[in-house]
DNA sequence: AGCACGCCGACT
DNA sequence: GTCGGCGTGCTC
C-alpha cells in the first residue's frame, strides 16, 4: 500500500503529493488526514507531512521511501477539510501545505531540529575540539547556539569517516495537559473504622478520611481535593501507600476562562422584523439546502438575538453551528452571550488564547464534544461536522481577509463549507460590504432587513462639526466647543462617553519647525510615530525605534513640534480640560496583555470610568446602556487612504461607532468632527443611511470599474533594489497584457503606497477583470515561475480580492 | 527549504 | 592537485 503525502516544504516545486510505501505494521492505523514523518531529499532529512490519499498501486515502486512515523492515532483532517484545502490552495494561489497548516492549531505545526550523534567514540582522540564538544555525551543538539561554525569543516570530515552522523528531529509541540487525579478504593465502613482508630492529634489524616468517606467513587483532580479540604500532597501520598485511594494521571482540557462567570440566559422575545428574519433562516436550516442570507440590521436592532435563536434551532435539528466575529476586540462580549445561552456546548477560538488553550478547544470540537464554535477568522476551519449554520457577524469587516499567505477570505471558506453540507450561511451587518449587498440585490443572497432598534431606544442624533471653522476661533484641534460642552453635560448627568480616535501612539510624527525635517524609519519609507510612554519614536511597519530627539538632527534647532493626535495625547488633553473625568484608554498598546480587553470593558460596564477613549477597536459591538454620547475626533483619517474602499470603510466605521450611543432608555448623541463635512460618506453616516450610501457608492464603483462590478487581483513585487523591483513588475505586466481578456484592466505597475518596507522596495499592479480564465491560468503559471524569480531576489505576491492596498 | 552536485578560481 | 565558493536542480 502507498500513501500520498503533502510534505512540509512550502515551495512551488514541492507543491504536490509524494508517494511513500506504508510499512506493514502501519497499515492498520494509517488513514487519510493523518500527520506523518517522512524522509525527504538527498540527506533524508525528516519532515512532517499530511496523508492526503492511500492507494494500492503506484506508478513507480522502485525508489519509493517508507513513512517513518505516524504522528497521531486519529486523523486531524477529515475528507471535507482535505477537499476544502485543495480548493482553497488553488483559488488563492497558495501552497497546499500552507493551507493545511492554517487549518490546524499552531502547535501542530512541526518544529525541526538536528542532532550530532557520535558513532565511534574511541576514534575521537585525534579531534580534541570535537571531543570537547561532545563532552562524553553520545548525542548533542546541532545548531548555531551549540556548535561553533568554525567546527563545521571538521564535523563534515568526521561524517564522511562515519565517526559521527547528523540526525534529524521533528518535534511535535502539541502537548496534552495531564493532571493528577485520585479515587477512593474502600467502602464507607472501612473509612469510618479507620477514622475511629486515629489518634486525636492526626488532624490531617482525619480530614483525609472524612473526605474519602463521603467522596463519590470516581476520579477527581488531586489539586481540587487539596484546596477544598485543606490537605497536602504528603497526606495524599500516605493515604495512597495505605491503600485508601489510588492516584493516576488523566487528560484534561485547558478551557479559556472569562474575567467573570457567565450567567445563563433565556431567549428574548423577538419583534416582528426579527421574527420574520428568524423564520426565513430556520426554514432553511431544517432542510438540507444551501442558502446565504444577508441580515442587514441597523445598530442595536438585535441581530445577535436572531443569531442565537437560529443556532439553537440548528442544534435542535441535530446539527452544529459556527459563528465568526471580527478579531479579538468584541470577542469576550460576544463569547459571553453565546456561552450564556449554550453553556459548555461552546468552543472559543481566537487569537487571545494561549497555544495550549487553542489546541484543547480544537480537540473538543474535533472529538464532537461541542456543537457550537465562536471565534475569529481562523475559526472558520473548526473541525465541526454536520454543519447546519454558519454566521459571519459584521461581515463587512476587513479582518476576515487574511493578510499573508494563504490570503483567504473567511466568507469564501464559509460559502464553500455551507455548500458542502447543504447548510445555511448568515451574513450580518449594519453596513454590509458592497459585494454582499450587491449579491443580495441580484438575488444570489436573500436579503433580510431589521430597520428598528430592538429595545425601545431610538437611533442617536448626529451633529457634524466642521473643524476648519472650529479651529478658527478656538485654538484646540482636538475638541470642538460643541463636543466639550456635550461631554461636560454628560459628566454632570453621570452618563458615559465613548470617544473614538483613529490613531494610536502619542502623535503621528514630529517635525522641525525651522527646517521641516521629520525623522523617518531607516528600513521603511514612513515617518516614525511618537510613543511618549516609552519615550521613543517607533516604526509601525518594522518596529525600528529610536529615542525622541530634543533637537533637530539636521539643523540642530530645538523647536521640534509633535504633529497629529494620538490616544495618549488626547488622554493628557482630557486631564486639562475635564480634570474630574475618569478616562479609560483602549488601543493596541493598552490591550496587548491577555484578558485586558475583557477587563477594561467590564470596568467600563461597571461605570468605573466616565470616558472610554479608543481607536477603531471600540467601534464594534460594544453595548453599554449608560453611554449617551459618542464623540468621533477625526472622522476623516480613513477617508484619505489610497484605497478604493476608503469611503466605504469611513462610512462603515462612523455608522458602527455612532451606534454605540443611546442603546437603552436614554437617547444618544453623536458628535462627528471632520475637515470634510460635505463628503457623502460623512453626510450619509450622520443619518445612518446605509441604503443611500449603497446607491451612491455603487454608482461610483460602476463608473470607475471597481468591485462589485469587477473582480480585482493585486500582484506585488519586492526586491532589495528599486530598479530590479520595477523591472520585474514591468516585465510581468507586459507579459500578462498579451494574455488577458480585452475588458480586463491593468493598473500600473507603480510603486506601492509605502514603497519601502524592511529594506525591500515594493511595486504593484492591480488587475480588474470580469471573467478571465486566461488571467487565472497565467497567475497560476506566474506562481510556478515565482520560484525561479526568488533566486533572482524578487518576491512575488498574488492577492485575490485584496483589501489592503499598502 | 536544504542538500548535493558540478564547475571554476585560488591556494598548499 | 585539492579546497571551498556559489549557481542549479531535485526532493516520492
Amino acid at each position: 500500500m502507498y500513501a500520498q503525502v503533502i510534505v512540509d516544504v512550502p515551495t512551488m516545486q514541492t507543491n504536490r503529493p509524494y508517494t511513500y510505501r506504508i510499512p506493514a505494521p502501519m497499515l492498520e492505523i494509517l488513514r487519510r488526514g493523518m500527520r506523518v514523518v517522512v524522509p525527504f531529499g538527498k540527506g533524508n532529512r525528516l519532515v512532517q507531512g499530511f496523508v492526503v490519499g492511500i492507494k494500492e498501486d503506484a506508478q513507480q515502486t522502485e525508489q519509493l521511501k517508507e513513512i517513518m512515523q505516524v504522528v497521531e492515532m486519529t486523523p486531524v483532517l477529515n475528507d471535507e477539510l482535505l477537499q476544502l484545502a485543495s480548493w482553497l490552495a488553488e483559488y488563492n494561489f497558495a501552497f497546499q501545505i500552507s493551507v493545511l497548516q492554517t487549518m490546524l492549531p499552531n502547535v501542530m505545526r512541526a518544529k525541526y531540529g538536528k542532532v550530532l550523534r557520535l558513532l565511534a567514540p574511541d576514534q575521537l582522540s585525534d579531534w580534541p575540539q570535537i571531543a570537547l564538544l561532545f563532552a562524553d555525551r553520545g548525542e548533542i543538539p546541532f545548531d548555531s547556539d551549540n556548535v561553533d561554525s568554525e567546527l563545521l569543516p571538521q564535523l563534515l570530515k568526521l561524517q564522511k569517516k562515519h565517526i559521527i552522523e547528523i540526525g534529524y528531529l521533528v518535534k511535535n509541540r502539541a502537548k496534552v495537559k495531564m493532571v493528577n487525579v485520585l479515587k477512593p478504593t474502600k467502602d464507607a465502613d472501612f473509612y469510618k473504622n479507620q477514622l475511629e482508630r486515629l489518634r486525636p492529634s492526626a488532624v490531617k489524616q482525619s480530614r483525609m478520611l472524612t473526605f474519602l468517606l463521603q467522596a463519590p467513587k470516581k476520579f477527581v483532580p488531586v489539586k481540587d481535593v487539596i484546596n477544598r479540604h485543606h490537605l497536602d500532597y504528603a497526606v495524599i501520598k500516605q493515604a495512597e501507600n495505605k491503600g485508601w485511594l489510588v492516584q493516576r494521571q488523566m487528560e484534561s482540557y485547558r478551557i479559556p476562562k472569562l474575567q467573570t462567570p457567565v450567567q445563563p440566559s433565556q431567549p428574548l422575545p423577538l419583534n416582528d422584523e426579527q421574527k420574520q428574519a428568524y423564520t426565513a433562516i430556520i426554514a432553511n436550516i431544517v432542510q438540507p439546502k444551501t442558502q446565504t442570507f444577508l441580515l442587514e440590521g441597523v445598530t442595536g436592532s438585535g441581530k445577535t438575538e436572531v443569531y442565537l435563536q437560529s443556532i439553537a434551532k440548528a442544534l435542535a435539528a441535530g446539527k452544529t453551528a459556527l459563528m465568526l466575529v471580527p478579531e479579538i476586540t468584541l470577542t469576550p462580549q460576544m463569547v459571553r452571550r453565546v456561552k450564556s445561552r449554550f453553556g459548555d456546548d461552546v468552543a472559543v477560538m481566537h487569537s487571545g488564547l494561549s497555544d495550549g488553550e487553542r489546541y484543547d478547544e480544537w480537540r473538543r470540537v474535533q472529538r464532537g464534544e461541542v456543537h457550537v464554535v465562536v471565534g475569529a477568522r481562523s475559526a472558520i476551519f473548526a473541525p465541526l461536522t454536520n454543519i447546519g449554520l454558519i454566521i459571519i457577524d459584521e461581515e463587512h469587516e476587513a479582518s476576515y481577509k487574511q493578510d499573508d499567505n494563504p490570503r483567504y477570505h473567511a466568507r469564501d471558506v464559509a460559502q464553500w463549507r455551507v455548500e458542502y453540507y447543504g447548510a445555511t450561511l448568515l451574513l450580518g451587518s449594519a453596513t454590509p460590504s458592497l459585494e454582499s449587498r450587491a449579491r443580495a440585490q441580484k438575488g444570489v443572497y436573500q436579503l433580510l432587513s431589521l430597520t428598528k432598534r430592538a429595545t425601545q431606544s431610538v437611533l442617536p442624533t448626529t451633529e457634524i462639526v466642521d473643524m476648519r471653522e472650529s479651529i478658527k476661533y478656538n485654538n484646540d484641534d482636538v475638541f470642538s466647543p460643541q463636543l466639550l460642552d456635550s461631554m461636560q453635560e454628560k459628566l454632570d448627568q453621570q452618563e458615559q462617553i465613548v470617544l473614538m480616535l483613529n490613531r494610536r501612539g502619542y502623535a503621528n510624527f514630529i517635525i522641525c519647525r525651522d527646517c521641516g525635517y521629520t525623522p523617518r524609519c531607516v528600513n521603511c519609507d514612513v515617518a516614525l510615530t511618537v510613543h511618549k510612554d516609552v519615550g521613543r519614536l517607533i516604526c509601525h511597519y518594522c518596529g525600528y525605534n529610536e529615542l525622541i530627539p530634543h533637537q533637530c538632527k539636521i539643523c540642530g534647532s530645538k523647536r521640534i513640534r509633535q504633529f497629529g493626535t494620538g490616544t495618549q495625547k488626547v488622554v493628557e488633553h482630557l486631564k486639562e480640560v475635564l480634570p474630574q473625568a475618569r478616562v479609560l484608554r483602549m488601543d493596541v498598546d493598552t490591550t496587548r496583555k491577555k484578558g485586558a480587553v475583557d477587563k477594561m470593558l467590564t470596568a467600563f460596564g461597571n461605570q468605573e470610568a466616565d470616558i472610554l477613549l479608543g481607536t477603531q477597536m471600540i467601534a464594534k459591538g460594544l453595548d453599554f446602556p449608560n453611554v449617551t454620547l459618542v464623540g468621533i475626533l477625526n472622522a476623516d483619517t480613513t477617508l484619505t487612504l489610497p484605497d478604493f474602499r476608503a469611503s466605504e470603510r469611513t462610512f462603515q466605521l462612523l455608522t458602527q461607532v455612532s451606534g454605540r450611543a443611546g442603546r437603552a432608555q436614554k437617547p444618544g448623541n453623536v458628535i462627528l468632527q471632520t475637515f470634510n463635512p460635505e463628503h457623502y460618506a460623512i453626510q450619509l453616516a450622520k443619518n445612518q443611511d446605509y441604503e443611500g450610501f449603497y446607491h451612491q457608492e455603487m454608482a461610483l464603483r460602476h463608473a470607475w470599474h471597481y468591485t462589485p462590478y469587477y473582480f480585482t487581483v493585486q500582484i506585488k513585487f519586492a526586491h532589495e533594489q528599486v530598479d530590479q523591483a520595477a523591472k520585474f513588475a514591468f516585465e510581468t505586466t507586459n507579459w500578462l497584457k498579451n494574455i488577458v481578456e480585452k475588458d480586463t484592466i491593468m493598473l500600473g505597475p507603480a510603486p506601492s503606497t509605502i514603497s519601502r518596507i524592511k529594506n525591500k522596495y515594493y511595486y504593484r499592479v492591480v488587475i480588474k477583470y470580469r471573467f478571465d480564465q486566461h488571467l487565472m491560468q497565467a497567475l497560476t503559471e506566474l506562481m510556478h515561475k515565482g520560484q525561479q524569480l526568488q533566486r533572482q531576489g524578487v518576491t512575488i505576491m498574488i492577492d485575490r480580492e485584496p483589501t489592503n492596498f499598502i
